[in-house]
Order: structure tokens, then C-alpha cells, then sequence
DNA sequence: TTGACTCAACATCCTTTGCTACAA
DNA sequence: ATTGTAGCTTTGGATGTTGAGTCA
């Protein structure tokens, strides 16, 4: 949306806000408005059916058979009945053949919008901000170019010596102030010898509406670049805004400390008003229907850059250009103290701007060229700095509310920092006396302006405050003397009362109890609510509710503390850390994200046996019109924040071992299954001969099926998202990308290797033929590329994994997958176990008719029957006992003091298969590998291991250099 | 001309710890 | 029979802000 251009994006929202997306609710408000019917127009409707000339009004058939769906619909929203309906109270139409109805008059039908759409709004503030940020570096350019010392050389020679002489008093004897009025005479003279040689003769820049930025813009100044600027410059003539930046080059010329002054004219965001863009002067051609127009914006709004005239040398320029200037220049008034401003061009004027009363260089508000916001100081060194506050008379009751600033603190930093950013190195951060001078007038001047002189003013005014404009939950404490700061009664309103007028900063929000708790505040003791808000559902007497507090009634909460790693819980069972100040003494916050899940943090804590709370965050509304309490994580004993770091890193290893295996084990098992039907073929053929022509026959469909229902397709091989995290598009199961497909791996036995007839010996088939890296690094791949994807790594979604690869350890099976692919030394099949080999449990199912549906995410292929012993992977049973007599007993060793003492250095050769096994990366990036404990063991090994650590009497200083305390 | 007021139309704030069906 | 969890749903009433129109 930012990229967008101003126009298109204005263009846009236009266009969005003519969509109908209007409530019930304010449907049938409007109904009430619509019933009047003003100056009803008759329209004769021909009815005849013989008359097929066209209706010039074609009027839509608002059908009383519509159904109820179609008069909910938004359609029926902008019908007007009123247009359409008969007015029954009309005389009969003259002709037979036609009725005549009446419509409302257009202007006076149901309200159209009046605001604009909240998007719309958002639109208006970024244009804003970014209006403010283009015209800051604009200024700054032009205020750079004003330095040129040729240009201020130049300049200087223009300028006639007894005005020169009026201004450098350097050698003159006299009183401050006479030396001050001699400068000022110095600056007026100088300046009315500058206006009398410039001519203006371009347009400067102006405030353009909404409806105007919506148009296509009309380039009024080619691509200014500096060569330009000091042509026109020296030649004292151009826009009005370069007259002024010319004037401040020869003050700065003369030695005078000058500023370039820019007053922005942003759009106005806080304007709501839908503003149409203005009908062009000079019609562009209008294309031919208005969607070809929004589907080629760009293209037209390029050809409409082109076709502009790129400079476009008039004064008589259409817009009417405010009698009040953008640009002017400040000069530092060394003698006074005090900035003077100038304008050559428009106002002519030099002043200084007076305190209680407007400046001429503020344009009233009705000016809509010309709109005081911000007003922004270039000084010679590159300094910006914003003096709105010196120009503006009513800064804090209206100016500030057309400034963006207004809203929020983020846009006070906001714009703090483009001011910041705008100034240049030597500049920012830098206090000068001059600056302080500056600041002083400015609290002077907030001072100075006073109470507001209109009710309206007086709300959300920085420094005062009426009571009738208090917002529900504001009070006004102490409500005495020491608040009020004077009266205000209504200039025009007749039976006026007097008011009295309150400090804003005796203004104090109030919440609730709850509200303050969930910022991390209590009440103190004995507080008394300073508001009590009556509640409607007076079902309940807990006026609890309703009672309100300010921040200075409150404490900080402070949580009971972590006792004997005890975390105290609430009557949830959870502990609330709404903000951090909420976490108990001695508590650490283990916070969950994707990465990390709650879950595997709870089990953390569970496999260390410590206990912890879930922490409660805060809370989602929006879900079942019920207030869910979010847990952002668990809180325990910061004692034992290493170890839970520690285990948990383990258990994330494990989680990405346990991810990669699955892939693995799914390849090994696919190949099982393709080579044991090799196998069975070649047997076949071994005992009753190679029949060509027949085998050819079935095989065919045979094949067919293995690439349908063999496991290979991602329905069937359980490598669908719910599987964890393989994807199906990313799986390489797919027949189209898996390689597993016999048509695309080769294996045909006619292609490959596997020829029977090739009796030299199997083993060597397996090396001409093919080798298992290549499937095997593709799931490898798969996994990689899917690593980042932390959903891969829930133990929600290992589950299914687990259940589907099999019921026993994983690197067991692996074992066992691998020991029947080895290719078999002899040729009898003895090892291999043909109740396995079954069509329905290597091929699956005969047809998918047959396969099980409800089983969406397993493998059809079914595992072998030896591996169906346990129901369950001892991986979950993470925390029971029966898992620890699982534990090799190389992961232990005895210290010197008999002690038994977790072994990270843990030989992995009982893990790894013989020989065969692919060595294709799928072990590589073990955890050993890199130097770290590996995670191939089941999940509740490890933790035993620090278990047994914790349990042994007193610390306990491993491997890892972590100490703990032992209970 | 300006400000106060009303009304309409939204936008925003405040709220602050489920339920049900179904699979395992 | 029990337990765990995916999926459902996308509040809603009060208050605040703005613009248009009217009136004094």
C-alpha cells in the first residue's frame, strides 16, 4: 500500500468507498429519512411489450418475490424504493400503455456518506506523514542551495552600500536598542530593494485537497536543479517561494544569520470529508468505460505524465494562490534577541512576531491554499527546527490538532525523529544560545495564548479543561482551588452559565481495579474510588466493576515470590504476567512462540521435575464473545533457568532429529517395498522361468498401482500437513517429483540392473543399477527446506508421525528397514518375511475403493507385522518410569566418586546400520557431528540423565558447566 | 461570520479464563 | 468411558469524533 502512488491509492479508496458496505443499523436509520418526498419528477414508463424501443430509465424490477436472502443482500441497500416505487396517488398516465411513477428527487434521497471509510482515513494519515517528509527534504535542499558561496557572492554585489553600511554596526557606538531599530532598518530596506527587482513569475507550491491529490497532477516546475536555481535566482525571477529562498541567500551573503522558513501544507488528515476530485479545466478524453480505466490507472496515469506540458510558464494560473506566503525567511536579531521575520515577496513586510496577537504571516483558516501546521526553520548550518509556535496564535487550541502529533506518543517520536533526521550532523543534538532564546519564547508564547475562546477548543486542549468535557473514565482531582484556573462563558451561546476552567494536568484517567491489575497495579490500602460508573446489567450487585481509581491510588503489584521453586498460582492454576513488573521474585518467564511451543516447554519443566505456572499474558476477545486467556509461556524458578534452556535445546534437537528420521525411515521403507517386489519377482522368474510376453501383461497394471496406492502418493503416505510438516507439494512423494515412480526411476526391470537375467550377482545390480542417495537426499532435502518451518517440530504433529512410522524406536526400525533391503547373500529368501510381502502389505490395497478412508493420514502400505508390537513410540512417554529402563547404559558413566553421571559422548555406533546405509547426509548433520550431544535417544533419556543429576547430593558441575541446587 | 447545537454515521474503547463434537 | 483437542466463532455496548445543517 505505501509504494502506491498518491493519486492511484487515492483513486482507490475513492473507489472502495462507493462500495456498499453499509450496516443494518444504518439501514434502518435511513428509513425514516426516506420517506419525505419532495418535488416528485414523473417518469412515464412504457409497459407495452410491443414497444421494444429502449427505456431511457431503465429502472430496476424490485421484485415482491424476492427472497429474504436477496433483501439482505447489499444490493438491496442502494435501491431506492422511493425512485422506483409507483406513486399510487398520481392521476392515471395518458396513455394506456404506459403508468406513471414518481421518484424522490435525487439530491434530497438517503444520506451519503459524510465521512470517509476507516481505510481511507489510514490512507490519509500515511500521505500526510509522507507529505511532511518529502517537503522537510525539499526544504532542506533548497536551504542548502542557499549557502552556495558563488550564488551568495553574486548576491552580495547587488546590493547597494548604505544598506550594507545599516547593517554591520560593528564600529558603531550607540544603545542595544539603536543598534537594533538601525538593523531593522537595514533588513526593511533590504528587503524592499530585493521585492522591487523579483518578479514572480510561477506558481509556488499550494495546499491541495483530497479531491484534488486525486487527480493527476499537473507539473508546474520541471525538475529543479540547482544550475536552474541560481539562474533564476540571479536573474530575480521565479516562484514566489524562490524569491524568498533568494532573499535568505543574500542575507546570508551579508553575514546575517538567516533562516529559510518553510510553512508545510500537507493535506489535512484529520479532515473526514469525502471530497471529490474537481472537474479538470481541460478535459482529458474519457475512456471508453470505466473499468478498462481501472484496470490500465497506471498506464493512463504514465500517459497523462507524458502528454503534460512539462513547464508550464504562467502567472495566470488557474489555482488562485493565497495572499500569504510558504516561504519566508527568519533573521537572528543579535540586538533584540529575538528572530525577525521578512517576507519580500507577498506580505512585504518585516516583523517581529508579536506575542497576543496573530502574526501576518498566519493565514486564517478559511484560506484552503495555505494552512498553517507546520512551520519549519532551515539555519545556515543545516539546523531544522520547527517554529509553528511562534506563528501560529491559537497553537494549543487548533493548530496542534491539525498536526500529527496529535494522536498518539508514536507519532510524537514520529515526528521528532524527521525533524531530527532532516537537520544536518553539526546541528542535531545541539542546544545554542540562540536555540535557548528561542525555547524561552516559545513557553512565552504558550503562555501567552491563553484560554481558548470557543467551547469546542477547550476539548482534548493541552492545558485546559472543562468539566462538561470530561470523558467517562477522566476526573478532575483535587477538584479545589488549587485545579481551577479560571472561567469560561460562551461568547455566542444566550443563557451562557459560567464555567469553570480546570488544569489538564489535574485530569486523571481512572480505571477499574481489574483495569489496574492488568497493568500490574493494586490498590492501595484504603483507596477510594474517585468515579463509580453505573452499570446497566444490574443482574449482578457487583459494583465493583464500576468504581474507578487513578494511577496515584495505586501501587505496583508485586507477586507473592518463587518459594523452594514453588511459582505461586492463581485460582486458574496459572500465573498472570500482564507486564513484566509481574513476575515474582526469582521467577523467569519462558515465553513460547512458534518455535518454541507451550507444550514442549510445559514438557521441559514436567522431565525436570520442577514446577512451574503456565503464565497467563493477556487475554483474546473476539472468540465466542468470551475473553480467552492467552498463555504466552511458563514461568519457574530462575535457579532453574539453565537447565530448562539446556533440555529444552535438547528436546528442539530432537524434534528436528526425530523430523529428519521420519523422512528417512519413510524412504527406507519405500525402498523395502520396491526391492522386495524385485525380489519376488525375481524368485518368481528364478522357479518357473522368464515368461516375457505374460509378465509384461500383469505387471503393467501392477505398476500402475504401486504408483497410485504403493505409498508414494501423499494421501497414502501420510505426508500431509498433518503429518508434520511434509508438505505434500515440497514431499518428493508425489509421482511427479519423487522419483519413486518406477517410469521415473529407472527400475524397471528391464532398464536397470535388475534384470534377472544378470545373474552375476544381486549386489551388483544394486551398484549398476542405482544407489540409495538419491531418494534418500531428496526426503533430506525435503526436510532442510522445510526446517525453518517451526510446525515441523510440534510434538502435536509428531504424534501421527510416530504413530505411522511404527510402533517401535525409531532407529530400531531404521535397523531392521535396513537389515531387510541388504541385499541377501545368498540367493534364498529366507530373511525375508513373506507375510510381509503380501500384496496388501507391500502394494496396499487392491484398489483405492478398498482403502481404507478414515486413515486419510497413514500409509496404505502397512508396516511389516514385527513392527506392530507397541501402540506407542516410548518417545511420549517422555516422563514415565517405564521409559528410563530404556536408557543405554552407555549414557551414563560412574565419577570417581561412584556417582552416576550423564555421558553426553555417547557411541553412536549401535545406531547406525551395518554397512549399506546410505551415507547421504540423512547422519551427517547429526548433532554429533557438530560437536553436540546427539538426540537420537527418546526423549526421556536425557532428562533421566539430569534427573539423576539433580538427584545426586549436592552440585552437580557437568559437561555443561551448569550447577544445580539439589532438593 | 462565527460558534453552539443536534443528528447521523462511523470508529474506537473496554471487555478481561469456552463450548462442542469427535477421535484416540 | 475417559481424555484430549480441533474447530468453532469473528462480541457488542458505550463512548468518542467528525461533518452537515440550522440557528442566533
Amino acid at each position: 500500500m505505501e509504494d502506491k502512488n498518491y493519486s492511484l491509492l487515492l483513486r482507490e479508496a475513492a473507489q472502495s468507498m462507493g462500495s456498499s458496505d453499509n450496516s443494518r443499523k444504518r439501514r434502518k436509520r435511513n428509513h425514516p429519512s426516506e420517506t419525505p418526498e419532495p418535488t416528485p419528477e414523473p417518469i412515464i414508463v412504457d409497459t407495452d411489450s410491443s414497444h421494444n424501443t429502449p427505456n431511457p430509465h431503465p429502472i430496476e424490477p424490485v421484485g415482491d418475490s424476492d427472497s429474504d436472502s436477496n433483501l439482505d443482500s447489499d444490493e438491496f441497500e442502494d435501491v431506492e424504493l422511493g425512485n422506483v416505487l409507483p406513486d399510487l396517488s398520481e392521476p392515471a398516465a395518458p396513455k394506456d400503455d404506459s403508468i406513471t411513477i414518481t421518484i424522490n428527487n435525487p439530491k434530497k434521497a438517503a444520506p451519503k456518506k459524510v465521512v470517509v471509510s476507516r481505510d481511507e482515513r489510514r490512507t490519509r494519515r500515511l500521505i500526510h506523514q509522507w507529505y511532511i517528509v518529502a517537503s522537510m527534504c525539499h526544504g532542506a535542499i533548497r536551504n542548502r542551495w542557499c549557502n552556495d558561496y558563488v550564488l551568495q557572492e553574486a548576491m552580495r554585489k547587488t546590493v547597494p552600500g548604505s544598506i550594507v553600511a545599516l547593517l554591520d554596526q560593528s564600529d558603531a557606538d550607540a544603545l542595544t536598542m539603536v543598534k537594533s531599530r538601525r538593523f531593522l532598518d537595514g533588513i526593511r530596506n533590504l528587503m524592499l530593494h530585493y521585492s522591487r527587482k523579483f518578479t514572480v513569475t510561477r506558481r509556488g507550491l499550494i495546499r491541495k485537497n483530497w479531491g484534488e491529490l486525486a487527480m493527476v497532477q499537473k507539473k508546474f516546475e520541471r525538475n529543479m536543479t540547482f544550475d536552474k536555481f541560481q539562474r533564476s535566482v540571479l536573474a530575480h525571477n521565479g516562484s514566489r517561494d524562490l524569491g524568498a529562498q533568494g532573499f535568505v541567500c543574500l542575507l546570508r551573503s551579508l553575514g546575517l544569520r538567516a533562516r529559510l522558513v518553510f510553512s508545510l501544507q500537507p493535506p489535512d488528515y484529520t479532515s473526514l470529508a469525502v471530497e471529490k476530485a474537481p472537474e479538470p479545466m481541460e478535459k482529458q478524453p474519457e475512456p471508453a468505460n470505466n473499468t478498462e480505466e481501472t484496470h490500465s490507472t497506471k498506464a493512463k496515469f504514465l500517459l497523462a505524465q507524458r502528454q503534460q506540458p512539462t513547464f508550464v510558464e504562467t502567472t495566470s494560473d488557474p489555482v488562485d494562490q493565497s495572499s500569504y506566503p510558504i516561504f519566508w525567511i527568519e533573521v537572528w536579531n543579535k540586538y533584540s534577541k529575538k528572530w525577525v521575520s521578512i517576507d519580500p515577496i507577498i506580505l512585504k513586510t518585516v516583523e517581529v512576531a508579536p506575542m497576543r496577537r496573530r502574526t501576518s504571516f498566519e493565514p486564517p483558516s478559511s484560506d484552503s491554499r495555505n494552512q498553517m501546521t507546520y512551520v519549519i526553520a532551515y539555519d545556515q548550518l543545516g539546523g531544522v527546527k520547527d517554529v509553528t509556535r511562534r506563528y501560529s496564535y491559537q497553537f494549543n487550541a487548533k493548530t496542534s490538532r491539525k498536526r500529527i502529533q496529535a494522536r498518539s506518543n508514536e507519532e510524537v517520536t514520529w515526528y521528532n525523529r524527521v525533524i531530527r533526521q532532516a537537520s544536518s550532523p553539526i546541528r542535531r543534538d545541539k542546544v545554542t544560545s540562540v536555540d535557548a532564546y528561542e525555547l524561552k519564547e516559545f513557553h512565552d508564547r504558550d503562555k501567552a495564548e491563553g484560554m481558548p475562546n470557543s467551547l469546542a477548543d477547550f476539548k482534548n486542549h493541552p492545558l485546559f479543561a472543562l468539566k462538561t468535557q470530561l470523558r467517562s473514565n477522566e476526573v478532575i482531582y483535587p477538584d479545589d482551588a488549587t485545579s481551577k484556573v479560571g472561567t469560561f462563558r460562551s461568547r455566542t451561546k444566550k443563557n451562557s452559565t459560567v464555567m469553570t476552567v480546570y488544569k489538564r494536568a489535574h485530569v486523571y484517567q481512572l480505571r477499574s481495579a481489574r483495569g489496574w491489575y492488568m497493568r500490574g497495579r493494586v490498590l492501595k490500602v484504603g483507596a477510594q474510588a474517585l468515579k463509580v460508573k453505573t452499570k446497566k446489567n444490574t443482574d449482578d450487585d457487583d459494583d465493583e466493576d464500576g468504581r474507578l481509581y487513578a494511577e496515584f491510588q495505586t501501587s505496583l503489584y508485586v507477586p507473592p515470590p518463587i518459594e523452594d521453586g514453588k511459582v505461586p498460582k492463581n485460582a486458574y492454576g496459572n500465573i498472570d504476567v500482564y507486564v513484566p513488573t509481574m513476575l515474582p521474585e526469582n521467577g523467569f518467564l519462558l515465553k513460547a512462540d512458534k518455535a518454541i511451543p507451550l507444550k514442549l516447554l510445559e514438557m521441559t519443566a514436567r522431565i525436570l521435575q520442577i514446577d512451574y505456572a503456565k503464565a497467563v499474558v493477556k487475554f483474546d476477545f473476539g472468540k465466542g464473545s468470551k475473553a480467552t486467556a492467552k498463555e504466552g509461556g511458563i514461568v519457574i524458578d530462575v535457579q532453574y533457568r539453565e537447565a530448562v534452556e539446556l533440555v529444552l535445546g535438547h528436546l528442539l534437537d530432537e524434534e528436528r532429529e526425530k523430523s529428519e528420521q521420519m523422512v528417512e525411515m519413510i524412504a527406507l521403507r519405500n525402498w523395502k517395498h520396491f526391492l522386495t517386489r524385485l525380489r519376488i519377482s525375481e524368485r518368481l522368474i528364478r522357479e518357473h522361468g522368464r515368461v516375457r510376453e505374460v509378465r509384461e501383461e500383469p505387471e503393467e497394471p501392477e505398476e500402475a498401482e504401486i504408483g497410485k496406492t504403493g505409498g508414494f502418493e501423499p494421501e497414502a503416505g501420510g505426508f500431509g500437513p498433518e503429518a508434520g510438516g511434509f508438505e505434500p507439494e515440497a514431499g518428493g512423494f508425489e509421482p511427479e517429483a519423487g522419483g519413486f515412480a518406477l517410469e521415473a526411476g529407472g527400475f524397471e526391470p528391464e532398464e536397470g540392473g535388475f534384470d534377472p537375467d544378470d545373474s552375476s550377482n544381486e549386489a551388483g545390480g544394486f551398484d549398476g543399477g542405482f544407489t540409495l542417495d538419491p531418494p534418500v537426499q531428496n526426503y533430506i532435502n525435503v526436510k532442510d527446506e522445510s526446517s525453518d518451518d517451526s510446525e515441523a517440530f510440534k510434538p502435536t504433529s509428531a504424534k501421527p508421525e510416530l504413530d505411522h512410522i511404527g510402533p517401535k524406536p525409531q532407529k530400531k526400525m531404521k535397523e531392521e528397514i535396513m537389515n531387510s533391503i541388504a541385499v541377501p547373500t545368498s540367493s534364498d529368501e529366507s530373511d525375508i518375511n513373506l507375510s510381509d510381502v503380501s500384496e496388501n502389505n507391500i502394494f496396499g490395497p487392491k484398489s483405492t475403493a478398498q482403502r481404507p478412508v478414515a486413515k486419510k493420514s497413514r500409509l496404505v502400505a502397512r508396516p511389516p507385522p514385527r513392527l506392530k508390537k507397541a501402540t506407542r513410540s516410548p518417545q511420549l512417554k517422555s516422563d514415565s518410569e517405564d521409559a528410563i529402563s530404556e536408557i543405554p547404559a552407555s549414557f551414563f558413566h560412574k565419577d570417581s566418586s561412584g556417582r552416576l553421571v550423564y555421558n553426553p559422548q555417547i557411541d553412536e555406533s549401535h545406531l547406525k546400520p551395518q554397512d549399506e546405509m546410505p551415507d547421504s547426509g540423512a547422519q551427517s548433520n547429526s548433532a554429533s557431528s557438530k560437536g553436540k550431544v546427539p538426540a537420537l535417544y527418546t526423549g526421556s533419556t536425557l532428562p533421566q540423565a539430569v534427573l539423576s543429576s539433580l538427584s545426586s547430593k549436592g552440585s552437580v558441575d557437568d559437561e555443561y558447566g551448569f550447577e544445580f541446587e539439589s532438593e
